[in-house]
Parts: structure tokens; sequence; C-alpha cells
DNA sequence: ATTTATATCACCCAATCATGTGATACCATC
DNA sequence: GATGGTATCACATGATTGGGTGATATAAAT
């Protein structure tokens, strides 16, 4: 009907709340629900139909649920914007959601206007979730990436260079034909590294290089 | 004064946004504004002498900038909740803003009420952030992280035991001691783990370990 | 009952590594 | 022109590691 309106698909097995979402919906200016389903079964063929703009999803449903549509959704129209939808806030469904392509984590406690809200961020490139939901995802991001470098050791270049080659898995031998020196001065060099980073063996300065420095 | 309340401390440049926000803070219940302050000169300093529980942290600041705020006191008090607060919305900022710690990123065209709620989620645990903030974490999240556990490799207990005490730098030896059994016991484990890591020294089972199995 | 997986231990040998003690040469910079 | 940092090479010695081959014991799976 509405050209401009962002076309949206409902998958909730409570018939209620379907039925509440269901009025909300086409009661709102902008908003178009094109679809409302009890489940996943099917939604392959419902993307290609429907080809909906955001998909409101919850998890837990019967026979197929949120999870794996999601995923069904990401393999045939992996544009489509999915909003996942739920009571549960545990970190295993947030981040198999989010690692699963799902641009945001609504609770079913989120009041309309803000459902509403979230559904036109979700539309606009946003990715609305509660900031409990964006808490749990920061700590899925990796703890410090590079803060400490090289520097902190103070390595020359050629060191760095061949502690690089270490964590590669180079021997002695290697690293001298690669750098183009010999054995020795690599023993040399590596004899400094381990100074420098106190340690006593390869294994441990790639532990601490892969942990601290340059991976 | 309130013992119960929120300790705030304001960093922001701006004389008037300044102004406002204490205005805003302490005609607000429920919050405490315990400092003001032009850049993050000394802040260090101010983390240990006011201990506040939520930082409200410009990033464009002469002298010292809020970014480099930030990383002091993820230095000198890391449980303090810093949210950015700033005109800017591009990723680099962002980026470097959740990796060195902060837990929220608002800007400034963020309404009142909204602020204190961001900033009462930041207290409770939360990660406030405008969903456009939200979408760009989203896409620093590695695309499909840990997958390839030792369980890909079916690793038995013993040798993921082993291969844990190689990467923290034991020799056979050392592991023989900590495991109680003989070295040449250690060295056929070793051994057994290097065909399934498909490696051929401790230094690429340790780069490998770390990189894809039990850090 | 036999196979399979795991954990344990033993011996051998060659390759690799860790460490020490030098030396030479280049390039800054003072 | 002396000093200090970096990079290079050499020799020596002992410890550690990687690979091969094989044995024993126990428990689970077939």
């Amino acid at each position: 009907m509405n050209p401009t309106a962002i076309r949206i698909i409902v998958y909730e097995d409570n018939p209620d709340l379907r039925e509440s979402l269901s009025v909300l919906l086409r009661g709102s200016m902008g908003f178009e629900l094109i679809g409302a389903f009890v489940n996943c079964e099917g939604i392959a063929q419902q993307m290609v139909d429907l080809h909906p703009d955001v998909v409101l999803m919850d998890i837990d449903m019967p026979v197929v649920n949120g999870l794996k549509g999601l995923k069904t959704i990401k393999q045939v129209a992996p544009q489509v914007n999915v909003l996942m939808f739920t009571v549960f806030e545990d970190n295993e469904n947030i981040f198999e959601a989010i690692c699963s392509g799902a641009v945001g984590y609504l609770l079913k406690r989120t009041p309309p206007v803000r459902l509403l809200e979230a559904i036109n961020d979700a539309y606009n490139g946003g990715a609305p979730m509660t900031s409990s939901v964006a808490r749990k995802v920061l700590q899925m991001l990796p703890p410090q990436p590079r803060v400490a470098d090289n520097v902190s050791y103070k390595l020359t270049e050629r060191e760095t260079e061949i502690l690089n080659l270490l964590v590669k898995g180079n021997s002695y031998k290697m690293i001298a034909d690669k750098c183009g020196i010999s054995m020795d001065t690599v023993r040399s060099h590596i004899k400094k590294i381990y100074d420098k980073l106190h340690v006593h063996s390869q294994t441990e300065a790639v532990a601490k290089a892969i942990h601290e420095n340059i991976v």
C-alpha cells in the first residue's frame, strides 16, 4: 500500500503478542506489516515472496526457532534487517544472534514507542539494543587489541622482524635464509630478544609476542 | 552529600556545555556532580581523590583529550564507568574508545532525559550507546569468532593439558614434573599433539594453540 | 572377545636451541 | 675521535627437542 513505509514481518508463536504487534504496526504511520507467522517454517520462501525491510523475530518458538530462522534469512536475503525480540537476555542467545547477523536485540518488555523507534533505527542502519545487551556485546570484543607493542620492549626493527618469523614457526636456519644472514647472527639477535622480553625459550617468546606484541 | 547518588565527573572543554551539564546533574535526584574539568590533565589524581562512579568524557579537548584520559582512567581506576560524550560519530574514535574500555558512547545531541538514563545504565552495568554506534560496534566483531577449539583437533584431556603447559613456556622436563610423568611420556604426548595440529615444533604448536585453541 | 583409544614408559639419533665469549663494521652523535 | 647502538659473524659446549620404533596397561566400544 504505502510505498514509503517500512515493510515488516513478525515471527512470534504467542497469538496474543502476535496480535498486539500486528495492531501496533498497522496503526502506526510509516510501518507496514506484511506478514506474521507462528514460527520460521517456510521462512526462506517468505523472504523471497515478501521481501521485508525488517524482521521482528522471537527466539523461542516451536518447530523452527528464531535463531535458525535468522540464519536462513542471512543465507537467502542477507540485506534484511533482523531484530531479535525475546524475553531472554542470556549471553548464549545474544552471542549467537549477533554472530549470526542480527542487527538488534530487544526485550519483550520494550514499550511500544521504543519498539517502533527500534524498527526505524534498524531500517536506517542502526543496531538498536538495550544497554545491558550492548554491554554483553562489548564483552565479546577482544579485550585490549594492541596496546603494548614492541615499542614497550624497545625491540629494534631487525629483532621485530625475526620475532615475527619465529612466531610463524620458522627455525633459525629458515630465518637466516629469509633474512639473508647467517644462523649465528640470527642466534645473536634472538639472544637479545630473549633479554629484552625476559624469556628463555622460543616458546615463551612466541607466547609473549602473540599476547602482547605484533601478531 | 547523598550517599546513594551516582558520583559523576564531567570532562568538557566548552564552558557553556560544561555549565549546562552541571546544572542538569545538580538538579537531578540520584545524581551527584563531584567534579567538572576542562581537560584530562591531572585525571589520574582526580580519580584517586574523588573516586567517581561514572565519568562523562568529551573526546575533543585541548592539551589532554578524552581518549588519553580514558586510557589513564583504565590504568589507575579500571572500575570507573566511562561514557564518551562527543559530537563525532566516526569509526576511528568509536573503535578506539570501545577498545580502551569505554562503556558507552553518546552524542552531544542526546536529550537530557536520555543522558540521565544513560548515566544510570552505565552505573548499573549497561553500555548505553546510540543504535548507530551499536551498529559500528557490531561491525568490529570478528565475522565468526572461535568456532575452532581444541575439539576440532580432537586433542585428549592430557594432550590439552600439556599443550597449555607448553604455551606457558614450560620445557619437557617441567611438564613432566608438573604432570608427575616421565619426560618420555611428555615427548610421546607432544608428538601426538604435533600430529593432530599438523605442526613440527613447539613454536608452531604454541602459535596455533593461541590463535585457535585454549589460550 | 577383539578392537580402539588413551596414557604410560623406554631407547636412539640427529637436529635444533640456549648461552657464553668474542670480533668487526657502520652510523650516529657528542 | 670517542662513545654507544645496531647489525653482522664465529666458535664452543651442553641441553633440549623432533622423529622413529616399540612396549605395557587400562578402559571403552564393537
